[in-house]
DNA sequence: CACCATTATGGTATAATTGCCATATGGCCA
DNA sequence: TGGCCATATGGCAATTATACCATAATGGTG
């Protein structure tokens, strides 16, 4: 007979909450156009418009995206006369990507060795 | 008259491409669900049928989360008899939670001043 | 070989995300 | 003040994500 079920769920060990709160943050992150702001604010705050140039889209859509990143605390703005300028609110995340990049490396090279089979 | 894009934008410096590898890896942590079973399985492999228990949801959503987790490269599975047992393909994931919890809890003290003001 | 346990997959209804247009808001300057 | 510039928001259509049910596939067991 199979092995069942040795970890029930244990909400103080796994609390829903905990979980919930880092999806959203990591619905945030969930856009390559959101990415790409990230990636340029890592390097010096910017405007709403640069950034609407840099990603290519429509200046409302920048600034929705914009929106779900500063809801996230990810990056907060102030404003600047007429401008709203958009900055890290941390810089630890540019970090994390080293983690993920590996795992995106790891994928290409099994895919390759698959391909090779 | 208001500066405009100093920065246009450079594939050579934002390659598109690179935003959208992150993406699916982001999309792929994007759900409480599947974050709380990356958690557990930090701590060791389980298969579906712990893990279904563990989520309390359908036996085939979670399959479904699964199978997201292991097309973007998180987890890798092995066949053990009938039972299908997944594990974490790379550890550095959880460490970088660390630093989303600080973002979080920045929020919170911003949330609680903005209510005492 | 029939049967049960474990997973995976197809179908489908519902909810969430996304993008762009149009438009509102608010600052700046002649 | 009138007009322009920079942003934000409402609306809407199209795509994508999610959940559960039913069911198929596969391995172990009596």
């Amino acid at each position: 007979m199979a092995m069942k079920a040795l970890i029930k769920c244990n909400s103080k060990r796994y609390p829903r909450q905990r979980y919930e709160f880092r999806a959203r943050i990591a619905k945030a992150l969930a856009h390559p156009s959101r990415l790409l702001m990230l990636d340029a604010l890592a390097e010096g705050e910017m405007c709403v418009c640069e950034l609407t140039e840099l990603v290519g889209a429509d200046q409302s859509t920048v600034s929705k995206h914009l929106a779900v990143l500063k809801q996230a605390g990810i990056v907060e703005d102030r404003k600047d006369g007429v401008m709203t300028i958009y900055s890290l609110k941390t810089h630890c995340l540019s970090g994390m990507w080293k983690c993920i990049e590996t795992v995106l490396k790891e994928n290409l090279k099994e895919q390759q060795k698959a391909l090779g089979e």
